[in-house]
DNA sequence: TATTATTGTGTATATCGTACACAATAAATC
DNA sequence: GATTTATTGTGTACGATATACACAATAATA
């Protein structure tokens, strides 16, 4: 994981006595998916002169494990107001393969509480912390060996956001405020890692009763000019709250 | 929470030292179900002289939180190799309104790893611990005022469960090994808190495959004899791997 | 102006979910 | 032993939903 320095003036304080400020043996792990050119991205932190991983965090003494979340993507992302969801929590005394750090605060054992994001992609600027020289986006069927089980935690959170799809809309946070529906449906189709058929897609869609057609239409590329949509935000965060499939 | 004592021969030792044994600020609670008389049920917990709990214990230093839910499960119950299932970290900073043992090792803060079981009633014998005057069943909707937020992590795991009927079959860790397919409809109807039509349901059993229907029929009560059934475990078990609806 | 690739829309079919009715029977009652 | 009662076993008709598929319209390009 990564790890604020925030609160620390170097590594070595941090170091020796990180209990004063975070809990210990507790971290957060966050899968920060966003969306661009029709695939579906990842934010990863490269350690310097290290391996790559997700960007994390640790507990601060009077601070939930969501509070905890939602800081480190702000410091990652620079966004605040961003869907988050916790997914599952990672708890092997051994997950921390190849460790690094022994005898070292951070080189204790962790238990580490995944969380996934969902955020605009163009609203983005990756920022490296202080121990990290690089923050980018990989793309998800292309992710590089990552540090622990990270690369573990990344799949159950795709997986995670798999599933969600079953009763919840996706969208609102991944894409710009105005997409056009083959935008809407390329998104499901990465998440989903399969095909679907155009006008079925689009009946489905607009049977979710989610969506407002504007009357503009998208302009610039080649080919007939597809219509753009938005979300209706209240219809949209109903259907997130009650879920679409009440059924048994 | 309730604690394992096992690792300490006085209460005193365990507040002194429990980090010695165990991961601070971390627990694991688990909501257990069982099924008798067609009602859900849950198994609590009550404090000497004080109120009602879920059971949960503390994780060790060089074991996993599913080896340490496993653990409590089996303290209290008995049984091992029992469906156990983790479904949500709870990590509030005040989640433990009205804390009592201030200033002592679990007098601290703590984040709880939450896992849901599923167990055959008639297999438990209830065992309180050391610290415990009584374990007995509650009825799901009838549970007393329990400490912390343990009715809140109780209402999360019978989500939850109701959650995973739309992809999973149920019945096996519940169930006697033959049982009828009123039964069957009572535990689902329970978990679901709704009534269910007894020849659709039925058939949508049946078109699981997981089920096999006995040349027996259950005798003793009045009215026509039931057939009884049992679950095809190679089958069952890959339904549970798989999940029931591929569909998107 | 013609070409090209893409979008917008509708229909026929199969599948699934839902509502519903009647015959069979094990125990209990008389 | 015949009758009553509540429950189980089974099947069918209907509507909703999912799926497969075809053709006209159009924005940019050639």
């Amino acid at each position: 994981m990564a790890r604020s320095k925030a609160d620390f003036t170097s590594l070595q304080e941090f170091q020796e006595s990180g209990d004063r400020v975070y809990l210990s043996h507790l971290s957060v792990d966050c899968v920060i998916f966003g969306f661009h050119e029709n695939s579906l991205k990842v934010l990863l932190l490269k350690w310097k002169n290290g391996p790559w991983c997700l960007p994390g965090g640790f507990v601060k003494h009077k601070e939930s494990i969501d509070q905890s979340a939602i800081r480190t993507l702000k410091e990652r992302t620079g966004l605040a107001e961003i869907f988050l969801k916790q997914f599952y929590a990672f708890g092997d005394p051994d997950r921390e393969k190849g460790k690094r750090h022994e005898g070292t605060w951070i080189g204790k054992r962790f238990v580490t509480i995944g969380y996934y994001a969902l955020v605009d992609y163009s609203q983005v600027f990756p920022e490296p912390d202080l121990l990290s020289s690089e923050c980018k986006w990989w793309d998800v069927d292309n992710v590089p060996e990552l540090i622990y089980d990270h690369n573990q935690i990344m799949s159950k959170a795709l997986e995670a956001l798999r599933l969600s799809l079953n009763d919840h809309p996706v969208g609102y946070n991944l894409l710009p405020e105005k997409f056009t529906m083959p935008q809407l449906q390329k998104l499901y189709e990465t998440i989903l890692n399969e095909a679907l058929d155009r006008r079925n897609f689009q009946k489905q869609m607009i049977s979710l009763d989610v969506l407002i057609r504007l009357k503009e239409r998208k302009t610039g590329g080649a080919h007939k000019a597809p219509f753009l949509y938005r979300f209706d935000k209240r219809k949209y965060d109903k259907a997130m709250k009650q879920g679409l499939r009440l059924s048994f």
